[in-house]
DNA sequence: GCCAACGTTGGC
DNA sequence: GCCAACGTTGGC
């Protein structure tokens, strides 16, 4: 299984609008960049992500879980843009900011830091469960 | 609201 | 295929 994190302006789509779509999920729709498309290609039913708030918030808010491998984006005609469908698992008990990721040792290498403009991206294991511990909430 | 960083587009 | 111009994102 494979970890990731799905980032979102809260005034987009939010985690309670995610949450709200319960068991059937939604699309992750509108990405509109190679990179965070071609690793919503490399994603199967299972692997797990972080549900980040970008912006106002900029904290890990929750933990989603892939129901849908990539298939053509709803939104667009063109061919070029595929997404993957997710739903909410849990929210963190504590929501995990920007800052306190940055701050963290175990965690200056996470994409978040380096290249914060990316809205999909890939989390490695010993990442996804620091941030977990850090937002006091189950990793499994 | 500003600006740096980055990705995309289009002219050559 | 290069690169300048432009648009968008997201942190501050």
């Amino acid at each position: 299984m494979a970890y990731w994190l799905f980032k979102s302006e809260p005034s987009t789509w939010s985690w309670d609008q995610q949450v709200a779509k319960g068991e059937i999920g939604e699309e992750w729709d509108g990405v509109r960049n190679y990179q965070a498309r071609n690793f919503m290609r490399e994603m199967a039913v299972g692997d797990r992500g972080f549900f980040y708030h970008s912006q106002t918030e900029k904290a890990v808010v929750g933990i989603v879980e892939v129901i849908a491998e990539a298939h053509p984006d709803s939104t667009t005609d063109d061919k070029r843009w595929d997404c993957v469908d997710i739903k909410a698992v849990r929210p963190f008990e504590t929501p995990v900011t920007l800052d306190r990721i940055k701050a963290d040792p175990r965690l200056g290498e996470m994409v978040l830091v380096k290249n914060s403009r990316l809205s999909v991206q890939p989390v490695t294991e010993a990442e996804w469960r620091a941030v977990c511990a850090l937002g006091d909430t189950d990793p499994d």
